[in-house]
DNA sequence: TAAAAATAGATGATATATCAACTATTTTGC
DNA sequence: GCAAAATAGTTGATATATCATCTATTTTTA
């Protein structure tokens, strides 16, 4: 391969492309999409919170919450109560079946930090996510 | 920031987030988007390639590749001409205006660069875009 | 406390991205 | 040299993602 875009803006394209491909291999057989999972595994941290708030922990804003929560929604994995002390917010929690796919998405995500470190040793690969951390912590 | 998610997945998603943004602030007010630029800048290495061997080179699939390169050829970006050796395929080549457009790539894919990176050292820097090479490399 | 500003969520528009199916060609292998 | 397989590109379906705008509420503040 030719070194004409040696940029960590094209590493960082090809592992999310990698990543992305992983998760959904391992979570579309269980309804669950790389937009769906993180909503569901933020959840299992902690449920009844709100739209916006869980939109922020997963990284999204809140326009893509609304479109991913209407549809965990309508496949009975999470459930939405109107906030009592808030007349414009919406509380999400977990139904079982949601809950159920805690090991699933466990598991998705060891599959897709494999894919995308299959080339590096076990101290690169340490190194790698300690400088990821500290690259991207600071962003949210 | 909980630790919730500690995950190489999860800061690699993070990153590509910011980067995607910080490269459409630099480029849409030229009419270019993240999705777009990577092929002009390949074709500035190499022109006169096919569509399947420029989707290759920037990381999509070849139906990816069909619509970008069908939206460059409506902004006066790019020639499409039909190959003389093979009646299947398409050669593609920049027209002056796509080749005008260089600096302007360049300067996005360095403030995409910084946007990803500003809590780092230039030490770290440099060793998280080798380990980056190191791991997305093979997966092309 | 009434008007103004801010906020939560929903929705429409647009762009990106992947997969599968399809057409038209070219290549292969017998 | 012909049938089968492979390949380049297009298109349709679906999912993701971001921005701007809208409604309904709540909070601020003058």
């Amino acid at each position: 391969m030719t070194d004409f875009f040696d940029n960590e803006v094209r590493y960082v394209g090809i592992l999310r492309r990698h990543m992305v491909k992983a998760l959904d291999s391992e979570l579309s057989p269980h309804e669950l999409g790389h937009g769906s999972y993180k909503y569901v595994y933020a959840l299992l941290y902690q449920e009844g919170v709100t739209q916006k708030s869980l939109a922020e922990r997963v990284g999204d804003d809140k326009a893509a919450a609304t479109r991913v929560l209407a549809r965990l929604q309508a496949q009975g994995l999470i459930r939405r109560l109107p906030d009592p002390n808030d007349g414009r917010a919406t509380l999400i929690y977990l139904t079982d079946e949601g809950r159920s796919k805690r090991d699933i998405i466990k598991l998705a995500l060891n599959r897709a930090s494999d894919a995308i470190t299959t080339g590096l040793t076990a101290q690169e690969r340490s190194n790698l996510r300690a400088l990821l951390k500290k690259a991207a912590l600071p962003l949210v």
